[in-house]
DNA sequence: GCCGTTTTCGGCCCGACTGTTTTCAGTCG
């Protein structure tokens, strides 16, 4: 979840709140990892795990919930979690035992931890017995037989443990949204077209649009006489680099690139996003990659039900479960069973007296809930909802801004942005290339700025007079300078349907504090140009953490400015390198009834499509047509903005 | 560590697979 330093944040220059929502979120889980390889109850374990998710899922000011004592109304939140947030929040000091824990865990005890099959148990146990303290202090317990010979342990063992070190080095553990959904839908086609296949379908976080994805889940259904057949079907396909397990009703795969028709390619990155994951070398080694892939086989009637749990995520599953039981049910892979007839039976057996589900929505229906969309499936507020909300669809998706020309640094021209959006099906396009001070970006001059302005008009015009239904917006993607102002002049500034207003100096805003960052973003919303904040955050995907920000503070300052008759947006970037604003803050945003705007940030033609990325994370946040800015018409765009 | 029409200790979701065992522990999802 939460990757990079190790240690517990420091506390910021003033407070009382001395630390921020996030900070305490990340601090509870690095708790929950150490106590684990400490070999702690793994119940204790839990209640940080969760206590961690909670906390990042609060919408409401830390501070207040712990000046108020509400932190304690939160189930999950008690006595001794509780205790130590609000020593912290209010005195800047973590607590004793959790500062000793980071003091006594080695730092390579957690990067052991991203070794595939091996867990805090065996990591312990390494440490304890060969005083092993790191990867390489590892590989080489491993190289000289040292670990074999150990009890519980095995050649396999040792041998895995080693093949697990190179699977890590080779390749970073898991994969951003684009990457595994480009391998997760390859796969799924292959074996849907398998003789013998009913059906087969992507599940695991890839179906629940997660950021990035670990491994791939695929459930298939056929009928039992045809298993065997299928299965080795199954290994038979190209694309498979290895086999890690094959069982009666699992399959353990690697994945490679041979699973695409054609060659992997990356598209047109921009230097700001390819700097950050590792430059040129980085399509060399996606192109060499590899995924894992687990495939469940199970007869049609269960596949529902193994479906819905092998969707997860696991603390949905748990929720769902519990339901079950208050139910007087038990839930899992293979059924939902009246717990009196399921008895001591196990798994297929007590899945005969399984209550009927021909797809999720009934297995929903039996425990009185509506069907939840796989995005949804957190355990963020879904289990509590009176009602879940209609999400926006790529199909309701009508245009979008934020979109580069080769007049900045994109790849496709005016005239062939516009063509490629027509073909999409879109009724507007907003063009918003960098502006002056980003030159390494080719950043415009108010004069270039302000022809562009010109000839988007004309083009617009045009149209008109020809009846077609498609029309340009102009606007600029600022950068925001000192002080958190604009770019341009007010006069230029004023020339414009819309502005975008993004950081790129990202370096100097990473060293400087939350707060001060979080002040220049709400100066230079204020602007009475500015229309939108863009990609909130400047994080890239497994490539650079944002800046320090309190963004939920941001978000109610907007709202604010918004309740004057404002109409000022946010953007979820949609590139799968960015996915910001996090999914996690758009329903937030929905909250605030600050409207969203989906920008795919198109460098070039296939740039735009990045856009079902954006759909996914919006969907993910809770968001639904009304929500969205994209789901507009061109008349309305130009109504919000104020033009004719 | 959290929770409780179970008010105070006992349970906390559950199954497959692997490798090591000869009944089970570790890992994963």
């Amino acid at each position: 979840m939460k990757s990079g330093n190790w240690s517990l944040p420091r506390k910021r220059a003033n407070g009382p709140p001395w630390f921020s929502r996030s900070q305490v979120s990340s601090t509870l889980h690095q708790v929950g990892v150490l106590l684990e390889l400490k070999g702690a109850n793994p119940f204790r374990v839990r209640s940080y795990q969760n206590a961690s998710r909670i906390i990042s899922g609060l919408t409401d000011d830390i501070g207040e919930l712990v000046a108020t004592g509400r932190l304690f109304e939160l189930k999950g939140i008690g006595k001794g979690i509780g205790g130590a947030i609000c020593q912290a929040i209010e005195d800047g000091e973590w607590a004793g035992d959790w500062k000793k824990l980071h003091d006594e865990t080695p730092q390579g005890l957690i990067e052991m931890l991203a070794i595939p099959g091996l867990g805090p148990k065996r990591i312990k146990l390494m440490h304890d017995e060969l005083g092993v303290d790191s990867v390489a202090a590892l590989k080489a317990a491993c190289e000289a037989g040292d670990v074999a010979p150990m009890k519980g342990l095995g050649e396999k063992s040792q041998q895995r443990m080693l093949d697990g070190i190179e699977l890590l080095s080779r390749f970073r553990a898991r994969r951003r949204l684009n990457v595994g959904l480009a391998y997760g839908e390859a796969f799924q086609n292959r074996v849907s077209a398998l003789d013998g296949v009913i059906k087969a379908q992507l599940a695991g976080s890839a179906r629940r649009r997660r950021e990035t994805i670990g491994d791939l889940d695929i459930v298939v259904a056929a009928n039992p006489d045809d298993h065997e057949k299928v299965s080795a079907a199954i290994l038979g396909l190209s694309g498979i680099a290895d086999v890690k397990g094959a069982g009666a009703s699992k399959i353990s795969l690697i994945l490679d690139t041979s699973i695409f028709d054609e060659d992997f390619k990356l598209g047109v990155l921009d230097n700001n996003v390819l700097d950050a994951i590792g430059g040129a070398d980085y399509e060399q080694l996606e192109s060499s990659g590899t995924i894992d892939a687990q495939v469940r086989l199970v007869p049609n009637e269960v596949f529902p039900f193994t479906l819905a749990y092998f969707t997860g995520s696991k603390e949905h599953n748990v929720r769902m479960r519990q339901r079950a039981i208050d139910k007087g049910l038990k839930l899992n892979e293979f059924g939902l069973i009246p717990t009196e007839l399921a008895g001591d039976l196990k798994g297929m057996e007590a899945a005969v007296h399984s209550l009927e589900a021909a797809s999720e929505e009934d297995i929903y229906r039996h425990l009185d809930m509506q069907w939840v969309p796989p995005e949804l499936r957190e355990d963020m507020g879904e289990m509590e909802a009176e009602a879940i909300p209609d999400l926006i669809s790529i199909e309701g998706i009508k245009g979008s801004l934020h979109n580069h020309t080769t007049l900045s640094d994109g790849e496709a021209s005016l005239e062939e942005m516009a063509a490629a959006a027509r073909s999409l099906g879109w009724k507007w396009l907003g063009i918003a290339d960098h502006s002056q001070t980003l030159q390494i970006a080719h950043g415009l001059t108010p004069d270039d700025l302000l022809e562009q302005g010109e000839t988007i008009h004309s083009y617009n015009a045009t149209w008109k007079e020809q009846g077609l239904d498609f029309r340009l917006f102009h606007g600029t993607e600022s950068d925001i300078l000192e002080g958190g102002r604009l770019d341009y002049d007010d006069e230029t500034l004023a020339k414009l349907d819309y502005v975008v207003a993004s950081v790129h100096a990202i370096p100097k805003w990473k060293g400087r504090d939350e707060a001060t960052n979080t002040e220049e973003l709400i100066k230079v919303m204020e602007h009475p140009s500015t229309t939108m904040l863009g990609h909130p955050t400047g994080r890239i995907l497994q490539g650079r953490e944002g800046y320090e920000v309190d963004l939920n503070e941001v978000l109610v300052a907007i709202a604010e400015m918004n309740e004057d008759g404002g109409m000022k947006m946010v953007e979820l970037n949609a590139s799968p390198y960015r996915l910001d604003l996090d999914w996690r803050l758009c329903k937030r945003a929905k909250e605030l009834s600050i409207p969203v705007s989906i920008n795919p940030d198109a460098h070039d033609l296939r740039g735009l499509t990045d856009i079902r990325y954006g759909v996914d994370i919006a969907r993910k946040g809770w968001l639904g047509t009304s929500d969205v800015l994209n789901s507009d018409s061109a008349a309305e765009v130009a109504a919000r903005f104020g033009i004719d």
